[in-house]
DNA sequence: GGCCAGGCCATCG
DNA sequence: CGATGGCATGGC
């Protein structure tokens, strides 16, 4: 994989490690928009980048281009994770099938905290809806053509738990009223956050309200690039009876997902998880 | 129309 | 501790 940096934008020559599809549809992320069939866009915080892709190439058109290029992990050789998972894993080959240019992004931490809260027990489809009402609220421009950015801490927590039934959250309304509130006590420094351990950071997370383990471990993944966690949901969930007959609850397969995986995991969930997804969608 | 979704939380043994 | 039921809403 080559990748160069330009002023204004990031130029990817695709070999198997980059492909842009399966990198926004793999359910990691969900404010983004296919806006032609060569082209998403994507909002990160208050940044914004316009992707062109075919066969062979992706370009990625942004204002920032030193954080499209952390967003997008391209500091990371995933050649070597792949051979590595397959090196623990002798028949892991099949989960990169429809998958082999999935990336894990380095997203923004307060945007994958309101996200994930709001994916519990809920269909991607009407996250990405959810989230997308609750930018367009905060956004004040009504021109749809034009994507908002993501909202921050302090015009979320103007909203209140009526406008977050108002825009579809259901019983999730509560937890981000409690969350953004909580977001903004003093010792909920984002940056202070990012020197502590993955236990101790995990131990911060889950006290936000409608953050429990999986909720938790996806923020650690997505959003302080932590790879040693393996967020189980019902797809991984059902994913582990390919690895052990032996019965675990949902915390047992995180640590022995984890035990297997290392600093691998949280890569070798994505892959898991979007091979049970898409196979469950081909059946 | 019924089952399910990137689960969490309060409650109970 | 670990297990169980309730929960808003809409996609399919």
């Amino acid at each position: 994989m080559k990748v160069s940096k330009e002023n204004n934008k990031i130029v990817v020559q695709n070999e198997n490690d980059f492909n842009i599809s399966q990198i926004l549809e793999c359910g990691q992320v969900f404010s983004f928009q296919k806006v032609a069939q060569n082209c998403f866009c994507v909002v990160s915080a208050q940044k914004f980048a316009t992707i062109f892709f075919d066969q062979h190439t992706t370009t990625i058109e942004c204002d920032d281009v030193d954080y499209f290029f952390n967003y997008f992990d391209l500091n990371t050789n995933y050649k070597k994770i792949k051979q590595d998972l397959q090196h623990t894993c002798p028949n892991f080959a099949k989960f990169f099938l429809g998958g082999e240019g999935i990336r894990i992004l380095r997203q923004d931490v307060f945007q994958t905290i309101i996200s994930f809260i709001v994916s519990a027990n809920n269909n991607i489809s009407r996250i990405k809806k959810i989230l997308f009402a609750i930018m367009r609220k905060c956004s004040q421009q009504k021109d749809d053509s034009v994507l908002p950015p993501f909202p921050t801490r302090e015009q979320l927590s103007k909203l209140s738990k009526q406008d977050f039934d108002e825009l579809g959250c259901g019983y999730r309304s509560n937890y981000l009223v409690q969350t953004i509130k909580q977001l903004g006590q003093q010792d909920f420094d984002v940056e202070g956050l990012k020197t502590l351990s993955t236990p101790n950071l995990k131990a911060k997370l889950v006290s936000l309200a409608g953050v429990g383990p999986k909720v938790a471990d996806c923020i650690l993944l997505f959003g302080f690039g932590r790879t040693d966690v393996f967020p189980v949901d019902t797809w991984t969930n059902k994913a582990y009876s390919l690895f052990s007959s032996i019965p675990r609850s949902k915390t047992q397969i995180a640590k022995f997902f984890v035990d297997l995986f290392g600093a691998n995991s949280g890569y070798a969930q994505q892959y898991i998880y979007n091979y049970m997804l898409s196979s469950a969608q081909k059946i």
